[in-house]
DNA sequence: AAATTATCCGAAACCGGTTTTGGTAATTCA
DNA sequence: TGAATTACCAAAACCGGTTTCGGATAATTT
């Protein structure tokens, strides 16, 4: 049934041997001969076992990706266009990859240095950077190629690939001031991981270009679900300073504020400013849209796996370091600040008193248009 | 660097062989040997290399799972719990997952082909089933093993596992129909594929079971996408015959129709009612929440695995199909019937010629809260 | 025409494991 | 006590490829 190079040898009369050289394009084959052995390969579905190959070879074509899904929330949306990237890109050095999945940090560690070790994989694709990365510390020792998507320290020894989130917030900072925004939230995500100081700082450094007297920053992490951003909001608003701008490190902290804002029957982009950042789809359908920075995940994918597939083919191949932009898509959920902090407050609060008797009247509206 | 079973062996002044025999369990070795072997591949840091095994097993210890990530929409929210699934219960087998990636149904067949033809993998999880899923046709001359997730004709003969989602779908029918309701629409999905086939039999078999003179039902296919729905919702309810209950394949457009209903200024729920399927997260953050089946693709992912080791590890191993239920999350979306369709109707087109005075009135309203 | 060089291919070693085979020493049985 | 087992392990074959080595033949050069 399964067709060995032996098998292909024997047909054509030919050593193995020869037939491997033919395959793999030595120059020591006759240009005849080879024409006859890929003609028989094709004719008899002859396809060398990766397994056989990698034994001599010492590869086992395929890159690793281990995921911890208990981190679901964040890393759900990126995913599948992510691995799309990575997936095409390596396809064509006859890669796969080979994804697995961690229940803790530890074990995450573990399954790092056993596929490794293993031969299961040749190299690895880091995604989530983490301040002091464990991950990068156990590969590094055992020299596995990897690349990193996303920045952390001591960048320079290693491959990695990243969106310029500074710049992204910087710009997002920028735009509120210029709409005249004066009190700012940055919502960040997980602390651990090294974007969210990078979101921060972006934020931080337009502030500080613009004028920092005249700006009030509040900061908060570890805002990295829908329901967190509704809480955080909410809280924030009903202080006696609200923020009248939201810079969101996550976009669906940045939808729970939207939330927000609605239930506090203020409208999102006129009253209060939220801008988020990764473009998941949700952010399109929300009401209103979300304004918010567009990654391209596929590409991310894409030009991890191109490095990586450089670190592993070329010999004394150098770590390359790439940093992109994201677009940003101006939808509705931002504008020209409307209140100042204070007049917002006020707004609040009376919005609050004035709830019951607009309620009844808004009932009122319903029972006439019904008749 | 890298330590082999010579090196072990040789550490221990064995025979590889001996080596193996103690590491694999055979009977053959005496016991202090085989703890003497294991201490010292502790020590050592030895893990044979899967690579070397695989070309005298036959087995690469990787399943395959083929996406392709055109079908975006639609394969997308499942993803990540599904792989979750798999993942975890093969990695009890040593077993990894090898995901690609095609760009057309062509590649993807024979991605499927080539990937167990160069043994990179020993079986594959084929989910999204089509009718005579030209998956299963190469697969099956191959004699790969194979699970599917899913449904599809000729089901004796391959192992699967699914959804009842026929039951669902009565069940989510008469729930309807319990409520009052008497127009009906089912919007289907992608309707190559078998999913879509079993969820309309199910609205019919409660139709059917129920009083089919009684009842009005509109059928539509591949509605996919949020916007898809939306489009053929506010179609349908601006006709002249607008049903009053919506059972939709797929819970994202289950939310183009909720975005439908509330753009005609009507209360999802109440006015109309909407039940969807799968459980996405968004369902839960819409306006009102989604009333929908709630599939767990955690565990759908794991039992494909298990079954798929099965096939792979117990020689004769017959194949299994099993078939579970998804919970109802009774939510906001739907609810008793108030108007019958030429109510509806007459409601809508009232409303319609009134929005213009109902915007105006809304306006004053607005602007007396203000001040 | 002889010597040299290219061309091409078979044979064999090798990769890192697994599995079979066979032999020796220690036990058990008659 | 001698024969038959049993327990244990070394050696070798094997898996399906790749790569090295060396030899035969053909083509070139001197």
């Amino acid at each position: 049934m399964k067709i060995t190079i032996q098998d292909l040898a024997d047909h054509l009369g030919i050593s193995k041997g020869t037939v491997s050289r033919a395959l793999r394009g030595y120059a020591d084959v006759s240009a005849s001969t080879v024409e006859r052995v890929q003609q028989a390969a094709k004719e008899l579905g002859y396809q060398p076992s990766a397994v056989a190959q990698g034994i001599k070879t010492g590869l086992a074509r395929s890159v690793g990706l281990i995921l911890l899904p208990k981190s679901r929330a964040a890393s759900r949306p990126f995913l599948m266009q992510f691995i799309n990237g990575i997936s095409t890109s390596i396809a064509k050095h006859g890669y796969t990859l080979t994804v697995a999945t961690a229940q803790s940090d530890a074990e995450m560690l573990e399954l790092h240095r056993d596929l490794f070790v293993q031969r299961k994989v040749d190299g690895f694709i880091l995604p989530r950077t983490m301040h002091n990365d464990p991950r990068i510390q156990i590969l590094d020792q055992l020299k596995v190629p990897l690349v990193l998507y996303g920045q952390t320290e001591n960048l320079t020894q290693y491959s990695w690939f990243d969106i310029n989130q500074v710049e992204c917030f910087r710009r997002a900072t920028t735009r509120l001031l210029d709409f005249g925004h004066r009190h700012l939230a940055f919502l960040g995500g997980d602390a651990p991981l090294f974007y969210n100081s990078l979101r921060r700082k972006g934020v931080e450094f337009s502030i500080r270009e613009f004028d920092q007297e005249e700006v009030q920053l509040q900061v908060f992490e570890n805002i990295t679900t829908v329901a967190d951003g509704l809480e955080c909001a909410l809280r924030l608003l009903q202080s006696s300073q609200p923020p009248t701008g939201f810079l969101c490190a996550l976009d669906l902290s940045a939808l729970g504020v939207i939330r927000a804002i609605k239930q506090l029957e203020l409208i999102p982009g006129e009253h209060v400013s939220v801008i988020g950042y990764e473009g998941i789809p949700e952010g399109e359908f929300s009401e209103p849209s979300l304004t918010t920075f567009e990654v391209d995940q596929y590409e991310a994918g894409f030009q991890c796996g191109v490095k990586l597939m450089q670190l592993i083919h070329e010999k004394g191949a150098k770590v390359t370091g790439t940093l992109t932009m994201a677009a940003l898509l101006e939808r509705g959920s931002d504008g020209p600040v409307r209140f100042n902090s204070s007049e917002l407050a006020t707004f609040i609060r009376n919005r609050k008193r004035l709830l019951s008797s607009h309620e009844k009247l808004h009932r009122m509206t319903e029972k006439s248009l019904r008749n």
